[in-house]
DNA sequence: TTTT
DNA sequence: TTTT
């Protein structure tokens, strides 16, 4: 069990770009704020990445400021700094995102994307466009 | 809503130390498996920590190797590296850790240890001293 | 670990009730969509029940249609029908209420209403006043 | 989202049936402690219910008293009782289901199975065979 | 680096 | 019994 349930703000317009083999990532930062945080300091800026289908649905369909459900896993993902060092980063990998909120376009009240049926989690990291 | 659930074992035994006010702090690392995940890189270390009394006992019954499921929040959490540049880490905050094998005494079935009664979160980041 | 998280939208106005001792029960009922439900019979309604302060919180600042996050834990009560029969009923204790969308008067952005500190789940069953 | 984590002991050995169609239902029910319980009453009775692949699974691998790891969804379900009238039964349709223990063949270490694949709840109501 |  |  590896399970991440978030709510937030997107604190970025998503990205996304494509492995060589040809499969969507998108990426964002989720803004999550903190329970009796106050202050400017109060919420953590989460890493978001989400593959194939659920990352083509996150390109056009949210944008920085939006409310939204992640339902995801976390992931430690090893790569070498600009330094040469190899160094870890922690990010959520999406499986299901729900919309809070409307961008423009009302698609239905059930907003859901299920990427369940995308085959999550069968990349390498080696995979990864960044 | 900032919630993570996760099931490992230690992959060692926790470290506890003080901060200067005198509270608790224990850290570990937990080894997630990948669902589906072959090899020897199919699990993510996940960085843990819990406070006062709950990071007591932590220390005073998990060891290595122990398998734990662990309910918390994500944590972006910014330090300064050896090199002096700032980077940022993140690690999981258990709030509930509940033992599913036991170390050596068993003390009847149900195991669980709540935080939520003991102030989790109100510490700012510069106390934790580590 | 009994945990559930459910979004959905109140069916009704919660009841606000008092056992003999004196705490508040709030009562209502979530309507959660089905994913990938059409049609009329695509929800669950699912029986919320939130004591002392998160219940007053509930009382007073939720309203039918309201979208709301609920955390809490799934509970089977024993009860007596109005036939003489002892039937079982499911129901989810809630333990945390975030609300997806204000109601009338805005108060901050952080409204979520934690209820950890005030003793939850330690009501014997007779209590319920209902 | 409408999210169910359970951990807890079997009650019983699953039973497992089949819809006119052909496709297997598991249903066994689980016992969760209560976290602070004491005594006997001090467990809640869940009602769980698994499909097609997972079905036969928990049939083939469970028994009674073995501890599980459930995700899953809550179900509120109408049927017709003996006396003719209409009830409702909540249960929760189990997604994924993690061995905490083996029965007898230990078969690696990653016990998960996930049934995201097999087309969880498309099932009408009417074709569950009880 | 950041959201409301 | 029910929400959008």
């Amino acid at each position: 069990m590896n399970k991440v349930i978030l709510v937030g703000r997107l604190a970025q317009d998503p990205e996304v770009r494509y492995t060589q083999s040809g499969k969507a990532v998108a990426s964002f930062t989720l803004a999550v704020n903190r329970f009796g945080g106050q202050g400017q300091n109060s919420a953590d800026f989460i890493p978001i990445v989400a593959w194939e289908k659920l990352a083509e649905v996150c390109g056009n369909n949210l944008t920085k400021g939006q409310r939204v459900l992640i339902e995801g896993r976390l992931q430690i993902r090893s790569y070498e700094a600009n330094d040469g060092q190899k160094r870890r980063i922690a990010e959520v990998v999406a499986q299901t995102v729900e919309f809070l909120e409307k961008k423009q376009q009302p698609s239905g009240d059930n907003e859901n994307i299920d990427v369940n049926s995308f085959g999550k989690d069968v990349f390498p990291d080696e995979e990864i466009p960044f």
